[in-house]
DNA sequence: ATGGTTGACTCTCAA
């Protein structure tokens, strides 16, 4: 069967109804992993992802800040949260599919202002909990499981992920201490990048643009932060990837656009 | 070098 999973910071789950609507409608995923839900779980808007066929739902919120969601029409099994660093933020949530494909969703924090962790703590936890996870899925290589990992990673890793390499050397999210990291997570358990098997690594590929511009798409100056890894076992059933550009031109709008996979399994 | 905007929520923080 054809299984196609969206990934999507939406930055406040209860103000992004109509534009859930509208994904619903025109992307119509089997699986919709959400970041930045913002909202405890009892405040969750349950009802609208019933009305729009995910009748199935893992979620692991707080108030105001982070939070991940994995909304579902199909069957959901083995929910479980992780915390890391002795931090108790919503930032990454595990489930299974039919056929024991695990989903792990992720939220990596952004890491502040000051790209040094001897200053900043919140660069010092972004890059612990990179460490972390690497130590977490490295333990796990080689042990053959379908796997999807998707999130907001919060690194654009290649010089093509960012508007301008050389100006975002030195800018939390492109500093070559994240984005070796990133490199490294990957490679601990050797996942695939989906969308860069789809996209060239020399073309261009952004899934965030700041709100803070007078015109995002005129500038464009946007990063490649949110991802979708595969695992090696389940990286030939890719069939298809989009990044939704579109999205972040829509009314109230995300600053962050929803990307899709495709599989066949 | 700075400021620009958005969201949740408190009179500010995080992104």
């Amino acid at each position: 069967m054809r299984l196609k999973l969206t990934t999507w910071n939406v930055n406040s789950v209860r103000i992004r109804g109509q534009l859930l609507r509208r994904i619903a409608a025109e992307i119509n995923p089997d699986v919709l992993c959400l970041q930045e839900t913002k909202v405890e779980d009892g405040l969750f808007p349950m009802a609208l992802f019933h009305e729009l066929g995910f009748n199935h739902a893992y979620i692991h919120g707080q108030r105001a800040y982070h939070g991940v969601a994995v909304l579902s029409k199909l069957p959901l099994e083995a929910p479980r949260a992780h915390k890391w660093c002795n931090v108790d933020d919503c930032r990454h949530a595990v489930v299974e599919l039919p056929g024991g494909i695990e989903v792990h969703n992720l939220y990596v924090p952004a890491g502040g202002d000051v790209p040094d962790p001897e200053v900043n703590r919140k660069f010092k936890h972004k890059l612990d909990m990179l460490e972390a996870l690497t130590g977490f899925y490295g333990a796990r290589e080689g042990d053959g499981k379908k796997m999807i990992l998707v999130g907001d990673l919060n690194i654009a890793p290649l010089e093509t992920d960012v508007w301008s390499h050389k100006q975002l050397l030195d800018v939390v999210s492109h500093t070559p201490v994240e984005t070796d990291g990133l490199k490294r997570l990957q490679a601990a358990y050797g996942f695939v990048d989906a969308m860069r098997a789809i996209v060239p690594p020399e073309e261009r590929l952004y899934t965030w643009w700041s709100y803070r511009n007078r015109d995002w798409a005129a500038s464009n100056r946007g990063r490649r932060l949110d991802h979708v890894w595969l695992s090696p076992a389940l990286a030939p059933a890719l069939r298809g990837m989009e990044v939704k550009r579109e999205a972040r031109g829509w009314e109230q709008p995300s600053d962050h656009v929803p990307v899709t996979i495709e599989l066949e399994v």
